[in-house]
DNA sequence: AGTTCTTGGTGACATTGTCACCAACCTGGG
DNA sequence: CCCAGGTTGGTGACAATGTCACCAAGAACT
């Protein structure tokens, strides 16, 4: 067995499970590659499967028919689609998809091996409703962040989140206005506004964190 | 039987159950009731049981650590807080709240009866995971409306969703502006320029609409 | 009548969103 | 090489919304 086909003792909440289930996810799965870029499921394409991500992350991000976009959640290696999927068969007409934003490596299991699962399996079922906790609550916590965040707090959380180690992130001002549902303008504005105290450095394409300590104060402080 | 214990045929998602399983949920289940105005689930306080309302409203909304309120969404008679409950027992600091809008009755069914349901039935199945993905999507279109929603639009949309085929709602300002998530003040001058329009009448605690079609012509417009 | 709380009004100002427009840069084709 | 068109970012004016401080009228209670 090569070790992509291992991929259960991957999962924090998937590794204890019983043997007998484990066996099943494994052997009724495929392992699948998408390249970046690739929209997985959306509007007019929802997917046969559910997917469990084993490498890369999936963004989820929802169009507004006023043409807003607005970043909604991603998906990061670890963690399942189940949730998403799962709307997207209970709603087609919904507007959110999702979005391979890196290569991308996933398990799938069809739905009627899910099902199967939830019902046999007490540790699947909480794997499971942990999951759809975890997106609900943590929906709670962006829709307070929307509505009563400061802009630039709000900002300079992204940036450090969008980081990830590195001190050079590759965005443009448009990207980091869909992250947080805003406009372009007021992002360069913003932006400015931290390289002017010298915590950031910009450049065509790019944003350098200068000073992640001032940033996190200001990410940290109201929060 | 009382009516009140043939509660499970008033569920739609639930009727359509096998009989053995609605015998389950009609013989391990409490009809509860509580007066207006208490707090059902909130942070340190999760219910042991799980509620399918059968009258009343339960109002679900949330407190920034700002001290900004703002109302996530209503639970009707016919509807479930399996979701609100789950989230509750999986994350305890959490910080939204669920508050009984009117007297309310409801069945209670404990946490292990609907886990053994969860297994058992595919139907029962079904009816969970509609919930949560319509919770889900709910949530997204409200981040959605909170996000880029004009907020007269937004409140011309509460006002008439509130009024419930009634010409007279009773609330104050500060009660509308926690449901938008926004300020008093806010809500006042757009009451005033509502009503400088003639398409709504003020009192002390009372907003009275005058004029339906205006009103629904505004929020439907950018919907 | 007097006190206190609730409800709503107001003006000044800060923050954020919108619009129109421009300049610099990049890319691909002739 | 040069040019055309798309991408990226900057700017100013203005509109919409949020914040703050304060006030006044009504309601509730003694």
């Amino acid at each position: 067995m090569t070790d992509a086909q291992k991929w259960v003792e991957r999962f924090p909440g998937l590794s204890r499970l019983e043997p007998t289930i484990k066996q099943v996810l494994l052997s009724r799965s495929a392992i699948i590659e998408v390249p970046k870029g690739v929209t997985i499921f959306g509007p007019g394409n929802s997917p046969e499967n559910m997917l469990f991500l084993l490498d890369g992350t999936v963004r989820v991000q929802q169009v507004s028919d006023t043409g807003h976009e607005i970043v909604l959640y991603r998906i990061q290696a670890g963690e399942s689609c189940v949730l998403t999927t799962a709307c997207l068969l209970a709603f087609e007409n919904y507007s959110a998809e999702g979005i391979s934003e890196t290569a991308i490596q996933a398990a799938a299991i069809p739905r009627e091996v899910f099902d199967q699962l939830v019902s046999q399996s007490k540790s699947f079922r909480d794997f499971v409703f942990a999951a759809f906790s975890k997106r609900i609550t943590d929906l709670f916590l962006m829709i307070d962040e929307v509505a009563f965040q400061r802009l630039d707090v709000r900002l300079a959380d992204k940036l450090l989140s969008l980081s990830d180690g590195q001190d050079t992130i590759i965005t443009t001002h448009q990207k980091l206005s869909v992250e947080l549902g805003t406009a372009r303008e007021v992002i360069s504005r913003q932006l400015q506004e931290f390289q002017r105290r010298g915590w950031i450095e910009q450049a065509r394409g790019s944003v350098s964190l200068l000073d992640r300590a001032r940033l996190e104060k200001l990410a940290d402080h109201n929060s």
